[in-house]
DNA sequence: GAGTGGATTTCGCAT
DNA sequence: ATGCGAAGTCCACTC
């Protein structure tokens, strides 16, 4: 560890743009408080994310309370005013404040206290370190983009762009149809002009999924004098639930997400509006 | 703490969390990628958390696939197998292994591989960094208890599910009652038939519980014949407020929230209106 | 081990 | 703002 970050003030400005000499951190090792309120105090101020590990112990009053106690841990808090407790195990964090919460410090007597407060809900969390082994103030450029495939959306966005992966003789009418209970992911018609229901589910399809589907079914026969089919398309069916389907009227079609995504890949990728425009 | 005996053998306690001493959390700044290696590979092996930063790009392939361009971000592995990646902003990771994976580490050309796998369901991801701020390794002690307790709603929804937390006899009507100046937390018929207006506060009860409660109780007298009760509903009372209560002739029932918090975890916990459906 | 429902869910999109 | 549904949801609990 270089002495120069000692205290966090004193840092010379540094050369940007040139990868090779950023310096995007800055760190303190083992600081006493005082120190560590400092470069927390800075970062805070310059809406930086900073990184604390110490012991602490948290509260947290809000949609509901929560109290924490003394153990060492891993503080985030980002640049958007959100924070994160994460222990030692565990995906999630142990407490937390969503992004927009805004933050101060305190000394206390042998205590750091870093304060999170949002509105809209009100709540508010505070963590109370009484060591810090590590902070760092990160200044993270990170415009790399984001991409998820074989998501429910790419099943619906398949499904338009090639309808017979629900049947040879679909034709796609809408998606995400108001209906009464919800809205229907597609909705189209078969090959004898019955019209038909599509229920997509990207993993295994429980009896939630069939209740769906039939809650939609329901309210469109309701308003047409034509047949109305309800197809569940799913990868897997979980136990029992083809049977409630067969009681019901429904049908069910295997689905695999993953083909979709590749089909997406193959046909040039359209946003789902695009469709029907 | 008192000596314990293991196989025969006394063995002396060993003093843990002697403050100044214990150093947990090895850092390297800027490291070069095969030094960053070494103290990842010396972490994993060790089962400790770690902690790095730097501009990484992520690629994982599992229930779905996706795709994560160059950026700096901040990146966890903990000691359970779970991996977390964190850009800049955001409550949730932006990519992440659940607790139970396997990791390891390669050398590629100009990047430091970090890869992840776990099986049921099978997924890998894959962290590719060629550029490390900060590497750490902490070995962090974390025994505090963390207690959750529950929420106004909570409450409500344990006395929908269990009305004689009010008073035996208790029968629910409604709850969230729209009368005039606001909305009655929870109202029904006591065992003579009587109507109960419920006030529920989930922790000290002061002056303005009751003035709510109060103005509750005469607006719903003033639309009904049959007589009209008020149970303030809360784990105590600030000081004097029985006095008042008892002045305007209402009434006062402890409940803890954590009961409430118990009795929801036993009892299948239901939204609010489904008690009524 | 799978199914079910809740969460300080979060997040995005629509009204 | 509010409301609804998806999520690589995670998580705890039940069967």
């Amino acid at each position: 560890m270089s002495e120069r970050y000692l205290c966090g003030l004193s840092v010379k400005p540094v050369r940007r743009n040139v990868v090779s000499t950023r310096h995007p951190v800055i760190t303190l090792e083992n600081p006493i408080l005082a120190d560590a309120e400092k470069l927390v105090k800075e970062a805070l101020a310059q809406h930086k994310a900073l990184l604390l590990v110490g012991n602490c112990w948290v509260e947290y009053v809000g949609r509901a309370s929560s109290k924490l106690e003394a153990g060492e841990r891993i503080v985030i808090i980002k640049d958007d005013g959100s924070l994160l407790v994460h222990r030692a195990s565990g995906y999630e964090p142990v407490n937390w404040q969503p992004p927009g919460s805004v933050f101060q410090t305190n000394m206390l007597e042998g205590a750091l206290e870093v304060r999170g407060v949002r509105h809209q809900p009100r709540e508010a969390v505070r963590v109370y370190f009484d060591r810090l082994f590590l902070v760092a103030a990160l200044n993270l450029t990170d415009a790399g983009e984001f991409s998820l495939y074989a998501s429910e959306e790419d099943m619906q966005r398949a499904i338009l762009a090639q309808p017979r992966l629900v049947e040879d003789g679909f034709k796609p009418i809408s998606y995400e149809k108001h209906v009464e209970p919800g809205f229907v992911d597609v909705y189209g018609t078969d090959k004898t002009g019955r019209f038909v229901v599509v229920e997509i589910k990207r993993k295994t399809a429980g009896r939630e999924a069939v209740l769906q589907l039939d809650r939609y079914v329901k309210a469109i026969r309701g308003t047409v004098s034509r047949e109305v089919r309800g197809v569940l398309v799913a990868p897997s069916l979980a136990k029992g639930v083809q049977r409630m389907l067969t009681s019901l009227g429904l049908e069910y079609k295997d689905v695999d997400p993953k083909k979709c995504a590749e089909i997406l890949q193959r046909t040039k990728t359209k946003k789902l509006q695009e469709y029907f425009s």
